[in-house]
DNA sequence: GTCTATAGTAGGATAGAC
DNA sequence: GTCTATCCTACTATAGAC
């Protein structure tokens, strides 16, 4: 990859935080970049296939450098712990937001919508690992849908950085919140065999 | 209010639903409209100003209109069933995300923001009232910040909307594992005392 | 209050020189 | 590959007729 190119793809990055979705334009990305604005189109033919490729490669990258985090995962509040550190690094960094963006922007594009489906993939892939090796033996497994759950977290994480933006306090107070909860869960796992009849008797009463 | 100001306020929301916060322009909403395009500036002054009049009254009738079906709630999975009535009845009706879009929207307009923060507080409020409600009594509530908690389902609740758009069936799997979560803690409520002694200790060791 | 017309600006995209 | 120049379209916003 030419420096120009990455350079677009940076520059769409910086203008998506900076600025957000509707922000973003030919001209504005080429300023960001310190490029020209036909340059867009010589190395992507559109603006929505550079604000693509910037999708790809933000997450691609990202969800790269958390892998082995990831991996060192050993509870659910580790997981949410390293989710803090992620978006605390994003936010440092400037990627902020750029999948809630983008999510937003799928509303109008299906080319993006596309694109952005396939980055939170990436994302949701590597939650879902986490999950089900956090999950052996638990209860929680025993009745809720790992998959489920990985997009479950997936998609209220991006809430809350969509949310972040707006109110930062009480963003924080969400995300201390959500701690504490983790707490719970953990403690049900704890409780092993007695949750666990708890649970079967209650889900025969529920009757799903 | 005006029938015209009114239509302009109805076309901002079809514009936002189908075509996202990169579609709105003046010339698009009054088309939606079946209006002039001047009068959205003769009515509101701007686009944005009329971005915010909408979210704002799409955001009071949504929350007035559910404001007795939260009243009704008993338990959090009944909270997550109306959350997901409301989810449904606003895609019907084409209120779709019209806050996730605007969040978005918010990264660039400080007027958007706050408009957006305010509209989301209205929710928070209600939510906040049922948890308090709800958890009367139960384990979360001594540990667990309940204003913290409002907006985390809120922002999750955002999230999840915007998935949707994306990934539609995703999303589904997502409401279905949160469901089954739920279950998790009211038997964690349940439990009573076994589990607030477990949780006691637990807190003890993890000395926040 | 609503319309037409229009000024002025910003953006997408391409042609062609270098 | 990069630049300038340019076309065309769409946008915001206002003036002024009705």
């Amino acid at each position: 990859m030419t420096d120009t190119k990455q350079r677009l793809i940076d520059g769409t990055l910086t203008v998506l935080r900076d600025h957000g979705i509707t922000g973003i334009s030919a001209r504005t990305i080429a300023a960001a970049a310190g490029a020209n604005q036909a340059l867009v189109f010589y190395h992507y033919g559109s603006v929505d296939e550079l604000l693509a490729a910037a999708c790809r490669e933000a997450t691609a990258s990202r969800v790269a450098a958390y892998a082995q985090r990831f991996d060192a995962v050993t509870s659910l509040r580790e997981l949410l712990a390293v989710g803090r550190e992620l978006h605390a690094e994003e936010l440092r960094q400037g990627n902020v937001s750029v999948l809630a963006q983008l999510l937003a922007a799928g509303q109008r594009s299906e080319r993006i919508a596309e694109t952005t489906a396939a980055a939170l993939r990436m994302w949701v892939v590597e939650i879902e690992k986490v999950l089900r090796r956090l999950l052996i033996g638990s209860p929680v497994a025993e009745i809720a849908d790992v998959p489920g759950l990985a997009r479950a977290v997936s998609a209220a994480f991006i809430g809350l950085e969509l949310y972040e933006g707006i109110d930062e306090a009480g963003a924080g107070r969400a995300l201390e919140a959500i701690d504490q909860l983790a707490v719970l869960i953990e403690v049900m796992d704890e409780l092993g065999p007695i949750a666990r009849r708890a649970l079967r008797s209650r889900l025969k009463r529920v009757a799903r």
